[in-house]
DNA sequence: CCCATAAATTAGGTATACCTAATAAGTAAA
DNA sequence: TTTACTTATTAGGTATACCTAATTTATGGG
């Protein structure tokens, strides 16, 4: 049974960050999560089960002690890539998922370490997600999500989670990026927007998005 | 008919070095150096010429205009990812082929521009081969292998003709790398070895070796 | 020119990862 | 509790790229 390490890899990075939202993870969530029919993800998530990679429980899967430990491995090589393209090669944040997507497959232990080293250990990626470091640790902040704060809360912005390019162009255009301090003038009522002052100007953000900004 | 990008990309790149030493490339040889099987690489063979990659003429293949466009890009992304992997991070010219390798099947256009642009547009890569532009024009320095060089006939080294760690790291620990400058100071007769002086040391280099050195 | 050998292909078969359509299992509302 | 619905799985089938064994096609020596 020769395995596509590939496939794999995919399959445990997206389990592992749809868990952070759901525990055990739906099959049907999962297919979508990565543009498959549920048959497939079924089939595949036996597989990984017997490889020891996943628990099938009750309403879902979950990764095993491995699948947790390689779906990190991933991880921290797709963050360090984001950060070697943004850092080094001159890329924009909105431009660096996708092109990691494919680097994390593709980049040995070796490279691994040395780009760490070049960067000077990063402890996130150009999103402020944290990187693991070689044994799968990293430091998880306390955050909020912006659409929490209440009127005239201040808060400094953690980490957007948020992938599509467009949004991310659209977010550093209004200097909402990590490390950045925000302040929440006022809250419409009804799941209305929040009027935010960033770096002495003002917008409007709906809830969605401002949701999808953690903050400390 | 949905295609394999990566290993098409590994069967140009291979017919296009073969080419180099032997015109029309014979499925046999491009099976050894794929490491695969002949009816394997003879099936293959079939779809890429019926991709209009390859023509099957009497004695082999040979890359068409578009197979060779192809060839080369792989070639620049694979030179280029070394470049970036000794320039940038710090690996020695040994350890970068096989990374290269997989890295070149995971690098976009852009990716490219950018490792080139912040390069500045290196010529080679660091075992000095060229590295082709975007339009697949590369400088071809005229060379002679070093094993031709009469006694008392100096050369400077433009490539090493080599991939295997343990013969690079030998060379280098020689010196015989890249713009050094070497004399043949006596040629043994009957195939036997050269005596060379590099930088004031000198050694003695077998035929089979010193035929992948190229000098000008 | 024919035969031995080397090279290339055809025949037949495997594994992986995907698909659609059909079925089964769970869940929630009537 | 039965029905209606959602979610998961099974059944059956496809495409790709590989394999070994058998056959065909070239090629060079006698």
């Amino acid at each position: 049974m020769e395995a596509d390490t590939s496939r794999i890899e995919e399959y445990l990075e997206s389990i592992y960050k749809l868990q952070q939202e759901q525990h055990p993870v739906s099959t049907s969530r999962l297919a979508e999560h990565l543009k498959l029919s549920p048959p497939s993800v079924s089939e595949m998530v036996k597989k990984l089960a017997h490889k020891g990679l996943v628990n099938q429980i009750e309403k879902g899967v979950c990764l095993t002690e491995e699948g947790s430990r390689m779906a990190k491995k991933v991880i921290r090589r797709h963050r360090l890539s984001e950060r070697l393209l943004t850092d080094v090669l001159g890329f924009k944040w909105d431009e660096v998922h996708d092109e990691a997507c494919r680097l994390e497959h593709a980049i040995s232990p070796e490279i691994e370490d040395r780009i760490a080293e070049s960067l000077g250990n990063p402890k996130t990626c150009p999103h402020g997600h944290p990187i693991p470091d070689k044994d799968g640790v990293f430091v998880k902040e306390i955050v909020r999500p912006l659409s929490e704060l209440k009127a005239r809360e201040k808060g400094i912005i953690v980490s957007v989670f948020e992938e599509d390019p467009k949004m991310l162009q659209y977010l550093a255009s209004l200097g909402l990026i990590p490390d950045v301090c925000v302040e929440v003038e006022e809250v419409a009522p009804f799941g209305g927007p929040l009027i935010v002052c960033v770096s002495g100007s003002r917008y409007a953000l709906g809830r969605e998005v401002a949701s999808k900004i953690k903050v400390k």
